[in-house]
DNA sequence: TTTTTTATTGCAATCGTTTGCGTCGACGAT
DNA sequence: ATCGTCGACGCAAACGATTGCAATAAAAAA
């Protein structure tokens, strides 16, 4: 027996009658009679018969497909919001079309260029570090394509946006290292173009303002890579260089602070006796690496899950994007672990 | 503008031609006039023209993508598999739709039968925990459906498989703890349903065996969940209770390596000094904890290249899959750090 | 001038499904 | 006997692109 291969023409001639019927029928329409559905329901079963769903596509011009575009799959943080998508996508009956940029700006287009081809019926995207232009999501809003950015958002008009509150989560973090008695605090800021790095490193500060503690510029240090090496050589750095030695770091994420942590104990300093350090987060290897490592837990499931509730709502007419004029703000979770208590 | 929206039939319509010819002066066939040409080119580009993929696969029975089926996506080996995938299929020009099954046999085969629906040209799968019967995988590979299946493979006739040298690794690691002096080296197993866990127990035993070194099965435990936990409390249990005293221990998984790793430090045991430790898959945490773990690592994105290559040469006939008759296996390689240098 | 060739283009079917509208027969009402 | 109504179904167009087979005109050959 073919598989899949069965089309409606099929169950058709096999019950000499037209495919308009045989579509009836199968779709419990009325004026179809109850004899006819069943003889009908009979042939495709027998025949395995699946619906075509390009040729669905074709006539509705919708794909029951949305497009994540997203800067890396091998990184804890996005793997979790797409299995918070495809988790909501499968059970609303949508398929995942999944396309990596390695942060680059070439393919973010190209991708979504392609994906328009497919029909795609809305985007979920977290854009790349290189973009700085955005008029190719905003040529897409203007014409009522629905699009849902998440973590990093655009700053254009119409934008929906679901972020987790990284003010705050900076904010709290900084808080807790005040707290636990830090008072020369560094902060490991991430790229300067994601809204992202500017929200944590203004939570950093107004958390130090708060508090009445000085900021001292020299302890805050762009680490645009994020990479476990640049979080090591610019720690090293501040650490040798800067005339303020700091006692705490609280880095924009996780991989910048292991780096941090490696290069405080190169030189010497005991984590968290001499130097406390908070991450961003909360990749595994926080709780498993010795110290345990401080962090802000993002929630990136959730992320995913309400990203795509609001776009397969956006699709399906239910929802009004002129409702939302404002992102959708997840609350992000300190946890405290070894890395900063003295 | 609209986007993506304008047809042949527009581009016909502006210059007062046919379909016929603007499709095929679009893909410079023969016997079209260079000025049409031309100017259909120019009113494509004017209006913005996007071929619209759906007519085209419904038109060729080809949809230019892959489905990719896994049990999760939030795992460092898998996440590491699909960057490879995407990265063969968009070089290539497939797009790669993405279902996880989370280790459930029905959400496998529900998403196999709607990858089907939408004239998916083929399937990678790693198959879930639960999957037993694998007469869904046999159906279509009977029919000539291309699949390629990677790291959990089937053993039913015909699967091509793309998978890791387990045994070997295992191997190679027991024996390099062998060659660094320890002697009574325990091994944390995996599940043992998964083919993975007893070619790697294999290795193991092979190693010992080789070199004249008796093999205690009391230093042999299961460790089915793979957890930092769960690696800790079997470890702790062994080191108190077992008469015979391990000096290494070389896990099945990294994770459960870590809490191993974890409970010799709670018990006053020094890494690597007084016991070895070596885990498997080098999760990134690997180089980055305290001391350092070797670990086997498994070419997950190559794993994914591979498997790519192999499927799209497949769907393009340019392989006849009754060429291979073996699994594709790819060399692991042990990386050794200080948690196993005396 | 007539016939043949060649260069360009159009027609229409096709992929699988949906859907507005028309058709056809039966049946009840007048 | 005639008309209207209604139930059950078929026709054909449409979605957008491709492609085998004509068709048409101009150019070349006879």
């Amino acid at each position: 027996m073919k598989i899949g291969q069965a089309t409606i023409k099929d169950i058709a001639r096999a019950l000499n009658v037209s495919s308009s019927t045989v579509s009836r029928a199968l779709k419990d329409y009325p004026g179809i009679s109850d004899e006819t559905k069943r003889k009908v329901k009979e042939v495709a079963e027998k025949l395995n018969y699946r619906p075509n769903a390009i040729a669905l596509s074709l006539r509705k011009s919708r794909s029951f497909t949305i497009g994540v575009i997203i800067p890396e799959v091998v990184h804890f943080f996005f793997s979790t919001v797409i299995s918070g998508i495809e988790e909501v996508a499968s059970s609303r009956g949508y398929n995942v079309i999944l396309s990596q940029t390695n942060e680059s700006y070439a393919r973010e287009k190209s991708s979504i260029d392609t994906m328009l081809s497919n029909q795609i019926d809305g985007f979920l995207v977290s854009f790349s570090k290189e973009t700085t232009d955005f008029t190719h999501f905003s040529n897409l809003l203007n014409y009522g394509y629905p699009i849902v950015f998440f973590d990093r958002v655009p700053n254009i008009e119409n934008a929906i946006s679901v972020m987790v509150d990284d003010y705050q989560g900076s904010y709290n973090a900084t808080a807790h290292l005040i707290a636990q008695g830090y008072r020369k605090i560094s902060h490991l800021v991430g790229p300067s173009n994601l809204a992202i790095s500017r929200e944590r490193e203004k939570g950093y500060r107004d958390a130090l303002t708060n508090h009445g503690i000085p900021i001292y510029p020299e302890l805050i240090i762009e680490c645009a890579y994020g990479t476990s090496d640049e979080g090591f050589k610019v720690t090293e750095e501040m650490l040798k260089n800067s005339v303020i030695k700091p006692d705490a770091i609280f880095a924009n994420n996780d991989i910048a602070a292991v780096g941090a942590m490696l290069a405080c104990k190169a030189i010497g300093l005991k984590v968290p006796e001499d130097i406390g350090i908070v991450g961003f987060s909360n990749w595994q290897f926080c709780s498993i690496i010795e110290p345990s490592l401080s962090s802000v837990s993002q929630p990136g499931f959730k992320i995913g899950e309400t990203a795509t509730q609001l776009l397969l709502d956006m699709i399906e007419k239910k929802l009004d994007p002129e409702q939302i004029n404002s992102p959708i703000i997840l609350e992000t979770e300190l946890l405290v672990r070894k890395s900063s208590v003295k």
